[in-house]
DNA sequence: AAGTAGTCCTGAGTGC
DNA sequence: TGCACTCAGGACTACT
């Protein structure tokens, strides 16, 4: 579930707690995520400065004073809280579905305890699904990770062009949703933001990618941008009000147009909105505005 | 080479 | 109330 936008929202609420802070301690409760830890994770942190903390796709990337890179990816269940004090405040945007509990402390599998600015902060990975994972890429290496090799434009950025998704596209028999899930083709879109971008362009997600590339192409870019956009917007809102903390705080109300509304009225025309499989995933669509 | 199915994991939801 | 089952999905692997 969390897709750029959840990201970015995780990374502007951990930023504070990270940026030009120290890892005073690294404890690893359960070192078996989605894939294993480096062994010596713990070791290669601990002192290391946090220079910047960014965003490629779906991975947070801390770049440190070691001239090594801490890469995060939340997977699909993967939460950040930050505790000060006994305030544990959660970091995350992914409850766009609906109120989420709160984490499960068996679930805490790591812990970072950071020094300096944000000095006594205490930030928690948890992740009921262990789909998330973390890794320690050496300096230099960042481009060439298995992680990052390949991936497509990050999607908010300039490198992201009408003129490059659709020379993307073309020549691709895949069902456009397909190729929009695929990370090589632009980063950080998931099965959410899909479907929304396919209906915000009134394409069908059945589409062959190919015969996106053109007319279509250019209303999809500029589609995906605007859901993003609009999503991570929200996700600001939401850091808001953690901030604010006064009790009783909402739960984000995120409004999808066809995301998980099988058998709801399209807000555009009032049809019934379908659901589908498409390679195994969930496709919600409108069949009557998109084509 | 590109596309697709299977896999991992746990908790929430559903039906009997 | 409880049990069995399905589903959620990011990204990797293994195939066709």
């Amino acid at each position: 579930m969390p897709e750029l936008p959840e990201v970015e929202t995780v990374r502007r609420g951990l930023a504070p707690a990270m940026e030009g802070a120290t890892f005073s301690r690294v404890e690893l409760r359960r070192p078996d995520l989605r894939f294993p830890l480096p062994q010596d994770f713990a070791r290669r942190l601990s002192g290391a400065r946090v220079e910047s903390l960014g965003r490629r796709g779906k991975y947070l990337v801390a770049s440190l004073s070691t001239g090594e890179s801490l890469i995060m990816h939340l997977g699909m269940s993967g939460r950040f809280t930050v505790e000060r004090g006994s305030d544990r405040a959660p970091v995350e945007d992914n409850r766009a579905l609906g109120p989420e509990a709160p984490p499960d402390p068996r679930h805490d599998h790591v812990i970072f305890e950071m020094a300096g600015r944000g000095a006594g902060a205490r930030i928690v990975f948890n992740d009921p699904r262990r789909f998330g994972f973390m890794d320690l890429v050496e300096p230099g290496g960042l481009e060439t990770a298995s992680h990052f090799a390949g991936m497509g434009p990050e999607p908010l950025s300039e490198t992201f062009t009408p003129e490059r998704f659709n020379a993307t596209l073309k020549g691709r028999s895949a069902p456009i949703k397909a190729a929009l899930l695929d990370q090589h083709v632009v980063a950080g879109v998931g099965n959410i933001y899909a479907c929304e971008a396919l209906f915000r362009a009134g394409i069908s997600p059945r589409r062959k990618a190919a015969s996106v590339a053109g007319a279509r192409g250019v209303r999809l870019h500029a589609a995906i941008r605007a859901v993003l956009e609009e999503a991570i917007e929200a996700g600001g809102s939401t850091l808001r009000d953690f901030a604010d903390a006064s009790g009783g705080r909402g739960y984000f109300q995120h409004n999808f147009d066809v995301y998980d509304r099988e058998g709801r009225p399209c807000p555009a025309c009032g049809t019934s909105v379908r659901r589908i499989v498409q390679s195994g995933r969930s496709t919600f669509l409108c069949p009557a505005c998109q084509r």
